[in-house]
RNA sequence: GGGCCGGUAGCUCAGUUGGUUAGAGCACACCCUUGAUAAGGGUGGGGUCGAAAGUUCGAGUCUUUCUCGGCCCA
């Protein structure tokens, strides 16, 4: 009888979540509503704020990595949406590059197809349509996690207008002169006379000609290396000697000056080498008398100059000693030899230090006509006669064989050389691109901080950009070199007659079609020669905000914000930085959010082999999108990110509670929402304990803001769980079940309760609705019909007469005295004199100075027990005794009373 | 191998300019409740702050070395 007397939570939410069942039809829904067209029409005109995507490169399931990223993204936008903007998210891919290429080329090889035999065309054709469909894959991927954005009109690099617009931007570089042709050394093979792909590669046993041989030195600040002095060399190539142009030594190595003794071309010479290797070069070199004259450090080697060996046959250039930590002790001399056209570690030393390769070597392995002495000679012929002349100069200490390993063509088994050839290069010097990027880059703000110095130390010692790839998916280099005067055609009507055929039938012409169409009626075709080489991908997918922030209408230039993991630093905020500097001279961005890598529970990176990996699917599969969404807005991303099984465990804990706050505010509205006018709230007309709870709304919201605005998201999720769980869950919702249960509906103390609840439901649904994005979905739609999706809400901008500070203060007491009663009672419920707190009565004696504080408090309701007495004394601060409560149990609202209960009067039971 | 970043309770995170016995929530243990019930409440245990050395009256906070991990580069 007494069940029908009381008010018992009642609502459809229920406790069990279901997501993985869930969160589909909720999907379904905001399909059904179009969710992102209502979402743009709701902030027509309102300040925009847009977050960049980052494109994904088309190829592969998504990772943990992949949602974290999109996910991150999707509760930023949101944020931003709520908060009144209006926040447009488009997603990109990037389609272009290498693995989509390897992997055409590997169906080709299981189908026995010979990729030299098909037409470019009809390859490019495959990549294009794998790249879509990996495109339509991701999406439907994305879009589980609860990402809303612009599914229908995404942006991809390989789209016509991409491709287009990326010829524009080159088109820029070139006719300010910035881009330009230099050399760079790619594996070559003068069989085939191609490059070859690292993956085309295969190292095979090889015996080569090893020299030691002596480098004169010209000036030093070492003062005992005088002319008479040399630095030696090893090296396994002897026919690269032409082509040196600087010494590398590692300063942290030791180094020696010797004296030889021995009769030869070298008696009485001093010689410099690492005295790690004194040992091994005396007994190859057979020097039997020596002396060390001086040991010095790699350091004390810098700004020393040396002569070519062939200095008295024309090569009177200086050869610099460099700083390299590629010279090791392993072999040789601990000095290298350093020929910028024959190997990537010389060419990048050289390239940092201004030295640019040139090409020395043709297509055919033959020396160019810049070698003097051995034009025409073939590589692999020069070794004997570079041996001779080393001889001859006297500069030869010894010579002899080494087998080893050495990269040689899969194909031809032929080996392989280092080859400069030509490369096109955007320069960070000639119009001062990398002091324009370090200057943007102080102008942008990053999430984390550190993320600046970051990308800054980047740009600073990065040398030029190589944008060209001899490969075939991709936009090609616009570019037409005049065979006569090898000059290159740079003018606008060229790449704008390019780029709006690109526009129109895509890139794919620029290899089958006629190079006349490309030049229109001013040149003529057979006077150029047309390029066949594409653009690296970094430019691609650098040139997005030019082809997506600064065409689409319903975006901005420049974005509010690009956010991708902090691998990004080198690739694509760094390639859209420099792209956007040559260009426009600023950056694309106005924030950059760099987040850490996800890892596993022990912080190891994920590996098959160590088998920790965790795949979106599993995640979505066991536990839906809010769990994970919940482990995204709760790690700290400035760091690595763990995740194991355990971890979302705990975090499907939490969600279970955040559930069950939601569930007693919607039982106990039964259901009923309503969204009242927090102006017209009479505040002072509250129960205080109603009052402090809008205080600490108030004062959350405003921790909200300031944790959004820096993207402290962990921090934010944090304190709004703390809410639910500490000042919601174990307080006020623990202590109003007696006025909601059983004080009569309609009394103005449950219809204050009632009103909080309001508030409380609506401010929760508001916070949580970023980051939970399905459950707060679900909730909305039961209680609310104001909008379509809670998604289309703004964040509650709550009055002023929320705070109370002294109300506050003296209900942090209030809260101090709360927890010292419950060790008290807790200890009567050890001691089994009692069960419940209901079954006790306080005995609290205060200190005169608690008088204000606790006069008008009812602490039988503020501990939930039937009874408190209280007293003061001057004596100690506060004592709490408990004992059991006498009397007679109310049937209604279980209180134990010796009067009957006034509330219930009739309803005592024994 | 080099550069950068990081290591605080089982987990996720706080710890201002060095200043009392290092905090929160979750998890755990025990107890209560059975009118939020595959829920809810109370109490409690748990950390040589990655390791060592140093500076200091005093170090989780500063310095050095080492170690483990991550990203980038080679």
């Amino acid at each position: 009888m007494s069940k029908e007397q009381i008010n018992l939570p009642k609502t459809a939410f229920s406790m069990k979540a279901n997501l993985p069942i869930r969160e589909p039809e909720i999907l379904e829904l905001w399909k059904k509503i179009d969710l992102y067209k209502e979402l743009r029409n709701s902030k027509k005109g309102k300040e925009k704020f847009v977050l960049h995507d980052g494109p994904p490169y088309a190829n592969g399931n998504i990772h943990m990595g992949t949602a974290l990223n999109k996910i991150l993204k999707d509760i930023i936008v949101k944020f931003h949406q709520m908060d009144g903007k209006d926040s447009v998210y488009v997603p990109g891919w990037d389609c272009h590059g290498l693995p989509i290429e390897w992997k055409i080329e590997e169906q080709y090889k299981k189908n026995k197809k010979n990729k030299n035999e098909v037409p470019i065309i009809e390859f490019r054709k495959e990549c294009r349509a794998f790249a879509e469909k990996w495109i339509e894959i991701h999406k439907q991927q994305f879009k589980r996690l609860g990402v809303v954005g612009d599914w229908e009109n995404y942006y991809s690099t390989m789209s016509y207008d991409a491709e287009a617009q990326i010829v524009r931007e080159l088109g820029k570089f070139l006719k300010e002169g910035s881009l330009y042709r230099g050399f760079k050394p790619v594996l070559w093979s003068t069989v085939e006379k191609t490059a070859l792909a690292d993956a085309e590669v295969e190292y095979q046993d090889h015996k080569s000609d090893t020299i030691y041989v002596s480098f004169p030195v010209k000036s030093s600040n070492i003062k005992e290396l005088d002319n008479n002095s040399s630095i030696i060399i090893w090296t396994t190539t002897p026919w690269t000697i032409p082509a040196n142009k600087a010494l590398a030594y590692n300063e942290s190595l030791d180094y020696l000056l010797i004296e030889i003794n021995d009769d030869g071309d070298f008696k009485n010479k001093k010689i410099v080498l690492a005295e790690a290797l004194l040992e091994t070069t005396i007994k190859d070199c057979d020097f039997k008398e020596y002396k060390k004259l001086k040991k010095f450090k790699g350091k004390d080697l810098k700004d020393t100059i040396c002569n070519h060996p062939f200095l008295n046959l024309g090569y009177d250039y200086d050869i610099p000693m460099l700083e390299a930590r590629f010279v090791t002790i392993e072999q040789g001399t601990g000095i290298v030899h350093c020929a910028p056209s024959h190997g990537p570690d010389d060419f990048n030393l050289c390239l940092n230090n201004g030295i640019k390769a040139i090409e020395t070597v043709d297509g055919d392995g033959k020396y160019t006509k810049n070698v003097d002495l051995f034009e025409g000679i073939h590589i692999f012929k020069a070794n004997p006669i570079i041996i001779e002349k080393l001889k001859e100069q006297k500069k030869l200490l010894k010579n002899g064989e080494l087998v080893h390993s050495y990269p040689h063509s899969w194909r031809s088994k032929a080996p392989l050389v280092h080859r400069a050839t030509p490369q096109w290069f955007i320069s960070m010097e000639s119009h001062k691109l990398r002091d324009k990027a370090l200057k943007a880059i102080n102008e942008t703000t990053f999430y984390p901080s550190k993320g600046k110095e970051r990308l800054k130390s980047m740009i600073e010692t990065r040398p030029d950009w190589c944008v060209s790839r001899q490969r075939v998916w991709g936009v090609p280099l616009p570019i037409f070199v005049n065979k006569k005067t090898k000059e290159i055609l740079v003018e606008d009507e060229l790449f704008e007659n390019i780029a709006k055929i690109y526009e129109k039938e895509g890139s794919d012409c620029w290899f089958s079609d006629d190079p006349q169409k490309f030049l229109g009626k001013k040149h003529k075709a057979e006077d150029f020669d047309k390029l066949s080489d594409i653009v690296e991908v970094w430019f691609d997918s650098g040139s997005t905000h030019s082809f997506v922030l600064e065409k689409r209408e319903d975006l901005k230039w420049p974005a509010s914000m690009y956010l991708e993991g902090s691998d990004q630093h080198r690739g694509w905020f760094h390639s859209s930085l420099l792209e956007s500097c040559g260009t426009r001279g600023k950056a694309p961005f106005e924030s950059i959010l760099s987040h850490g890598f996800v890892v596993d529970g022990k912080g190891l990176k994920m590996s098959k082999s160590l088998g920790n990996v965790i795949a979106p699917e599993d995640i979505l599969k066991k536990y839906g999108a809010d769990i994970l969404r919940i482990w995204v807005a709760s790690s700290n991303y400035a760091e690595d990110l763990r995740i194991d099984y355990s971890i979302l465990d705990q975090h499907s804990e939490s969600y279970r509670k955040i559930r069950n706050t939601f569930r007693y505010l919607l039982g106990n509205l039964n259901d009923k929402f309503e969204d009242k006018s927090l102006e017209k709230l009479d505040i002072e007309n509250l129960p205080e304990l109603e009052q402090f709870m809008l205080h600490k709304i108030f004062c959350l919201n405003n921790k909200f803001n300031n944790y959004f605005k820096n993207y402290d998201f962990h921090n934010l999720y944090k304190e709004l769980l703390n809410f639910c769980t500490v000042d919601l869950s174990a307080f006020y919702f623990d202590i109003r079940k007696d006025t909601l249960y059983c004080d009569p509906v309609n009394s103005d103390k449950r219809q204050s309760c009632i009103t909080v609840l309001n508030i409380l439901l609506n401010s929760l649904l508001k916070w949580f609705a970023p980051i939970l994005s399905f459950t707060t979905e679900e909730i909305y739609q039961l209680v609310s019909k104001k909008n379509k999706s809670i998604h289309l809400e703004n964040f509650i901008d709550f009055p002023k007469k929320f705070e109370n500070q002294n109300l506050s203060k003296k209900w942090s007491e209030l809260i101090k005295i709360r927890d010292i009663c419950n060790i008290s009672i807790e200890e009567k419920r050890a001691s089994k004199e009692i069960g419940s707190s209901l079954e006790a009565e306080l005995n609290v004696k205060f200190n005169n100075k608690f008088k204000q504080i606790v006069k008008d408090i009812d602490l039988s309701e503020l501990c939930i027990t039937s009874k408190a007495e209280i007293s003061f004394d001057d004596q100690s601060d506060i004592i709490v005794s408990t004992q059991k409560a006498s009397g007679k149990k109310c049937k209604v609202c279980w209180k134990i009373r010796i009067d009957p209960c006034e509330r219930h009067p009739k309803c005592q039971i024994i």
